[in-house]
DNA sequence: TTGAAAGCGCTAACAT
DNA sequence: ATGTTAGCGCTTTCAA
């Protein structure tokens, strides 16, 4: 952390008194527009203010007032994932409207950042948090939650929190992507990148083995890999899938970076291998290679999550109703 | 549903004092890790802190002070474009290890909404503020800046401002580019979605005009087309080109989001001309078509433009140099 | 080593 | 309609 220097001096509203030849309180009133000022003092007031350049001090009235300070937090896993950032997008689009702003930190899928983030958050009082949980862990969450502090799970249901969620329908979007290739003819099917321990690694798989047991095929677990980080593993664990003495005909990535790593696997094969993925990807309509995917809208994700902390924020803590559960729902695109 | 327990109100320092027996002073120096303390005081202070669960408040630590908020302000002119979301993680991973939060605000690159975000940073104490503006008017910028808020420009310099600035090479990048394609023997380069008025736009296009003088070809300007906003406008204005009496048999793309427009246009014509453009795009190399980009370290601007942004908030105000250009270099990437 | 007093910039509550 | 007092949660200053 760098030494600095402190902000620089702004003008306070004693300055502004003293300019207008008023008492603070009466520019208090003056600016703040409520009754109890003649138009001569605000109009004076108003004047001192254009002079000398006056801001009032957003925190000062926070801490006097112990009203909101319209920001809330976003905690996301990694900002440069084009569904994050759509997501985020979504978030402050409703923060806005609603005269807040919007501070993000991205945890990198590190549960350690995820804690600092965390502990700091304890600490600015910020209006409220959506998260993106790293991991299934979420009892550091939960001291930021008992703290009284409105929470939103986002793409994640709370683990042991009595928060909000808007989730996707990761289920049944697999599911149905999952039949889809069934119902093509595909009888061996491969997963790649799939994170059992994840809340949403662990309903994609549910929807994949729901939808073999509903088309009476067996699954073979050596045709689904285990976690992989970055689109170059996914390459790697594809084309471990596509040597196998009986590889699969169709690969199923479990999010948009696992997508692009087994189209890459795939196209460098030469294998005829079908791809399908979750997440959609905006420019697959361009590519050599056809692709199926389970599309939803990122961006409204973040709106209804941002929509249902703005809702708590407007409740009286003691009639506050349970935790909500809200869906987002999928669809199945086919590109090529 | 278990009814939501009622919010305990956030303890105070003068809450850990009773319980601890000791006066809130002596919480504040056991906190700080100041000298002056005994032992016993501190730990009780810190069984105090735990029992309790107290978290300073820094709103109220950063009035009293008059020290920084550790807050700084990103503004962007749409966060789901994946160019400002890498910037955006490059700006916040140089926060962090700072000990700092960003505060994003995208204004959609509309200029009553930058205005807007603008005023509410005036009153917002937020340590710094990088921006990406969204027009070359920056009248509402100077007030900013005018208060003292350390600002660095990012993509574009300040227009009459006294402000740091990170911005890409436009130019050269630009002149780079178009002189390939020009030494591949393409005389009729489009030019797509070119906006005058910005500085990326004019320097792009001086690049442009630049490679052409250096390859003795003369610009024809029916070949320049208008800025237009999105991908569907981009096809648009491609399409009208190819059309033309003498249609290019090379189009250059200004943005990411021109290239996707460009390339859907010379697919859907099945015209044969070569499309370039700026901005890289991380699946390139999975489109049917070839594609020419100019690349550069969009994760690198942000951080280059947050060091540069902590330097100021680390430099006395007395001995300030004057403001910083710096550039961010670019290559020319061939895909397919 | 500890505490009491004062004040950061602002506003609620009570004067006048 | 205006001003005075007090205090939000914290820390600096000064006294004990």
């Amino acid at each position: 952390m760098t030494p600095r220097k402190a902000v620089p001096a702004r003008p306070t509203m004693r300055d502004i008194a003293a300019q207008a030849g008023v008492s603070p309180m009466s520019v208090s009133r003056a600016l703040s527009g409520g009754p109890g000022v003649s138009e001569r003092t605000r109009a004076e007031v108003l004047a001192a203010v254009q002079a000398l350049g006056y801001q009032p001090n957003e925190f000062a009235r926070q801490l006097r007032t112990g009203g909101p300070t319209h920001v809330i937090a976003l905690v996301v896993t990694h900002l440069a994932n084009p569904f994050y950032a759509a997501l985020a997008l979504g978030v402050e689009r409703v923060a806005s409207a609603h005269g807040s702003r919007v501070m993000i930190m991205s945890t990198m899928s590190d549960l350690d950042t995820e804690r600092e983030v965390v502990a700091d958050l304890r600490r600015r009082p910020v209006d409220g948090v959506i998260i993106i949980p790293a991991t299934p862990d979420h009892r550091h969450l939960k001291e930021l939650a008992d703290q009284g502090r409105p929470m939103v799970f986002a793409t994640t249901p709370p683990n042991g929190i009595d928060a909000d969620s808007v989730t996707v329908d990761d289920f049944g979007g697999m599911r149905e992507l999952c039949s889809q290739l069934l119902a093509d003819g595909h009888t061996r099917i491969g997963l790649i990148g799939l994170n059992h321990a994840m809340w949403t690694g662990s309903e994609r798989l549910r929807g994949y083995s729901a939808a073999h047991a509903e088309a009476g095929v067996e699954v073979d677990d050596k045709l689904i890999t285990e976690r992989a980080g970055d689109i170059a593993s996914a390459t790697k664990a594809t084309l471990r899938l596509l040597r196998l003495h009986q590889p699969p005909t169709a690969v199923i990535a479990t999010n948009n970076l696992m997508t692009i790593g087994a189209l890459r696997a795939v196209r460098d094969t030469g294998a005829r291998a079908a791809v399908a993925g979750f997440d959609d990807i905006e420019v697959a309509d361009l590519f050599q290679q056809p692709l199926t995917v389970v599309r939803y809208e990122a961006e409204q994700l973040g709106v209804r999550s941002a929509e249902q902390l703005f809702v708590r924020l407007a409740q009286d803590d003691d009639k506050a109703a349970g935790p909500t559960r809200e869906l987002i729902t999928t669809t199945i695109v086919r590109y090529g």
